[in-house]
DNA sequence: TTTTGCGCTCCCCGCCCTGGAGTGCTAAAT
DNA sequence: ATTTAGCACTCCAGGGCGGGGAGCGCAAAA
């Protein structure tokens, strides 16, 4: 790990300058020189001083200038001093809470309400907004039943955790009545009930096969058709998992314009792979988790920052939330809308109806 | 109306004249000179020639010059004189028509298959390919199913048609036992099974409100559980009926490169109004429909054509498919693609199972 | 340690110029 | 009556040039 930059190293009157550069920047774009900076930050230093200072930082990698004769830039390096230690985070006004608040009531299920999740957090922001739905993993199944269509197709249908169904079609080797279909599902109610979907499929596939020869006939048809409603569940939908909304706000930052790198991006938004792994990587942080710029170690997101947030109910991790945007944006602001917006979701997914 | 071109008005010199140009176009998307035309359209002809017929085809609004001293350019109306009358339609190798079956081959649900046709045409054309879900209005109700999940939380599942599956979640006035809940869907399968859904909406939200007092005490909680559900219903995803894919291929073609242009044709991807509009006007159609730039009426469509294709199955119109790409595009080659799909996911949709 | 002064670098912008591609028109040729 | 050749003209793309502006680093003075 390269050394990190600790703000105790730096002289007061250099972080402030620091400070005042990047909220320069993050302002307007445009590389900051001295005579700016020594105009706008209060201090009553004359350029050349400033162009001391600014040479220091640049040593130390906070700062870099796009060629010889232009102002200074801040690098990534720079953002994540700014970020870590000298940001100052806005309080939103209770309006905004308020809208945040009223957008997520949870007035219906759970797809819907990530949908607007997403869509809030990109509106607001005028960013790109992200919801990584809840893992499989921590699932926990709530009851099977089956539902005849014909003699040889069967719904298997799924509730998961509280409000979520899955169902999904069957065929089967033999007939089975509605009585017996009744008597499997009971069956299987009693043994998986509240257990882990991961669990359940675990066990379908490996232990129930070797009781298979100890149980009665109908019991075997049970387990037999068990297996193949999960063996199809696992290969089913994998990757349905993130919800992107406001993609198109990107097209308006200026400073990425270049219709290459965007194109990059919005593919990898498509293939989700890597936003995925970058955000499962934010699941265990207890909080906001930033990654700035080619940090995440993927290119695409190279001039680019991503703000998460882990969203929790019932004192359980369900998944990560966040914004998408330029490294140069408005963190201040950025930060505590995702905040609440994570704890918001949380809220509204506590145990309900 | 304009009054449109005829090919018959124009001689046949003109016309080879023309769709070479045209062809030439679209190949490399500059402006065609008479010195180029004249070397490669085989017909001995002066440069000085064949610029006096560039002026007549001008004069009837087939091209015209993006500058005075340019090439020409085929206008809205001269791609359609192409389209319509010129084109010779490539037949598609066997190893294609086969590669758009496989991937089509009818193997699991319907919203899966819809999604594979919609890549499919996005990855061949390497353009943008949508496609227009069944509508609504065509689905009948197949069986509807109610699963207790607590006393006053019911879990309604509606199977559609042949393969799809709806489910939500309602909360009750009063507690039923699952012999209830039995009762009440064998009495609303005996008179709404094969129905269409619209219908089904309709009777339930009034008629069966008249026919309250005439039934028993059951029958009238069988009756308000299926109000609600079907309320719920009507209010439910109003517009996932389209499906996007490719959108980035656009990102590569040169004169669309305009990022405000792009941002705009992305936004009204997400609003999916428009399209849809433009959708159901192809719906009608008995087979491939273009629309080429301005003449779909939709500004964020200048610059583009859209082929589309209705598909059906067991003889019923469905819904549509197709391509979105710049007006300049091998037609030759996305028409019989668009066709061959639309025909394909109508054999994966015949009944089925 | 800070400031002043100075020379220097680099970008941006407008300018002009030129070469190339293509047109329209007219007059000659077929 | 067409078709062609010739010619003057227009417009764009790209290169080179020069001035202005912003900013830097360095060295010497405060």
């Amino acid at each position: 790990m390269v050394s990190s930059i600790d703000s105790s190293q730096l002289s007061e009157r250099s972080l402030h300058l620091f400070k005042s550069l990047v909220e320069h920047f993050i302002e307007d774009g445009a590389p900051v020189g001295s005579r700016t900076l020594a105009r706008d930050s209060k201090l009553n230093l004359s350029p050349a001083t400033i162009r001391n200072v600014m040479a220091d930082l640049e040593a130390l990698g906070l700062l870099n200038s796009p060629h010889i004769s232009a102002g200074r830039v801040p690098t990534a390096r720079g953002y994540r001093l700014f970020v870590d230690s000298l940001l100052s985070v806005d309080h939103l006004d209770s309006t905004e809470v308020d809208q945040i608040a009223r957008e997520l009531a949870p007035k219906d299920d759970v797809p819907a309400l990530m949908q607007r999740a997403s869509s809030m957090l990109s509106d607001i922001t005028r960013l790109a907004g992200v919801v990584m739905l809840p893992r499989p993993e921590q699932s926990r199944l709530r009851q099977i039943e089956f539902v005849a269509l014909s003699a040889r197709r069967i719904l298997v249908i799924l509730v998961v955790n509280e409000r979520e169904v899955q169902n999904r079609i069957i065929n089967t080797a033999r007939d089975f009545s509605p009585a017996e279909l009744r008597e499997v599902s009971n069956y299987l109610n009693e043994i998986f009930a509240g257990k882990e979907l991961n669990y359940v499929r675990a066990t379908i596939l490996d232990e129930l096969e070797k009781m298979k020869e100890q149980v009665n006939q109908s019991m075997q048809a049970a387990i037999e058709m068990a297996q193949t409603a999960f063996d199809a569940e696992a290969t089913t939908k994998p990757d349905e998992d993130l919800l992107f909304s406001g993609q198109t706000n990107l097209m308006d930052v200026a400073e990425l314009a270049d219709i290459d790198r965007l194109k990059k991006l919005f593919e990898s938004f498509n293939q989700k792979r890597d936003i995925l792994h970058l955000l499962e990587q934010a699941i265990n942080a207890n909080g906001i988790q930033i990654f700035i710029g080619e940090e995440s170690g993927y290119d695409v997101l190279d001039n680019y920052s991503v703000v998460t947030a882990p969203y929790e109910a019932d004192g359980q991790m369900l998944g990560v939330l966040g914004v998408i945007g330029p490294t140069r944006m408005h963190y201040e602001r950025v930060i505590p809308i995702v905040d609440v917006t994570a704890r918001m979701l949380g809220c509204a997914l506590n145990t309900r109806g």
